[in-house]
DNA sequence: AATACATTGAGGGTAAACACCCATTTACTG
DNA sequence: CAGTAAATGGGTGTTTACCCTCAATGTATT
């Protein structure tokens, strides 16, 4: 039986390659190719799924909101995280939010055909890097503190967050105070600082 | 005859897709993958190469200087460079250190090869984005605007960019509002990403 | 001389961020 | 089971950002 499998990424070309490699070299179906989160959420609702491929980097950002919410409404088909940045807050973030995989882009594509394979039997597949750096302890943000991080980080201010994530504004602010203490920082600017050093940025 | 091409990119996943698009589906030969800027320039040394594929986010960074020695030191070497990021300085600079080709990540792989077939013929390829954005002119900020963006980003408050410069507060936030006008962005983090495209951030 | 624009600064308003308080519910952890 | 932390959101301020208009300089350029 055919694996069918959705690539999320914003650059077509990378996509490309990829389709090529999965499809010609090993087999699998690439249902669909979809660039940023919206089209993603969209196109698993029509197409069946076993497997997404996803970048942590896309457009209109949210890939951890987005990756929440599959793993939730979907919970049979599987998410592999793709990161092209070094960052171990990333890393466990991804994991924390149910991605059944998280590879550095720095992986060959054997190891990636592994890992999809590995996760399509119900294995995780973490990679190299990301095991090494999701190690190491610095857990200073909660979950949706990183959350409404990367939605600052976007550009959205409380209000716009809160209807995203479907809460209070109110909690939004909160959030937002309490991520900022956590961080010792006074301002949105710090904030950013601190988002970019921890490749919070997405183009 | 075959075609020799050597690949620049510090994503080896990337790399190997892009290997699998030109070898397999368009016959052409990669020589050499590189993963930073030194290893490219000992390798182009000794392995002869009609294209060489250049990603511009490299570790060690200097992906402009390297361009610029390469082209210098191997004309008959063509360059096509590669990013991911949108931003007219970048594609302008590329353009005048003789790159032969610039094309943005978001691309097809049918774009991709005809880039390189074009490149090979001695003609120059700039992807749509690229061209689009290194023909319209960005608005240029004033020496001023451009010193308060830089304290903006450094995190201070206008009150304090009023004291660093002897100037009034007023001032300051008229000159924000101002050059957030010309750049056409809404508030604070925006500018900071309009800084991040542009390289004003400075470590 | 006239136009253009950079630079400075003010007035006067709305919106948002920031600070710190609090309570409630859920969830895990020793 | 008690303790702790996450997550939610209300209250109530102060501060800062942001918006827009106006005006007086100066300094080029046409």
């Amino acid at each position: 039986m055919a694996i069918n499998i959705i690539l999320a990424d914003d650059h077509q070309l990378f996509r490309e390659g990829i389709k090529t490699l999965l499809e010609a070299v090993a087999g699998y179906t690439v249902v669909a190719e979809v660039d940023n989160a919206i089209s993603l959420k969209e196109t698993i609702k029509t197409v069946s799924a076993d497997l997404v491929l996803l970048d942590y980097r896309m457009p209109g950002g949210g890939a951890l909101t987005t990756l929440t919410e599959i793993k939730k409404k979907f919970p049979k088909t599987k998410v592999i995280a793709l990161t092209g940045v070094d960052s171990s807050s990333l890393f466990k973030q991804l994991i924390n939010s149910s991605a059944d995989g998280v590879l550095h882009k720095e992986i060959s594509a054997d190891e990636l055909l592994q890992a999809v394979s590995d996760v399509l039997k119900g294995k995780k597949a973490y990679s190299a890097r990301v095991k090494e750096q999701a190690i190491d302890q610095k857990p200073i943000l909660s979950n949706r503190e990183y959350q409404v991080l990367d939605l600052v980080v976007e550009g959205l201010n409380n209000n716009e967050i809160g209807e995203r994530l479907n809460l209070s504004a109110k909690t939004i602010e909160n959030h937002r105070y309490n991520l900022m203490n956590k961080l010792e920082v006074r301002n949105v600017v710090e904030l950013m600082h601190y988002a970019r050093k921890n490749g919070l940025f997405h183009d």
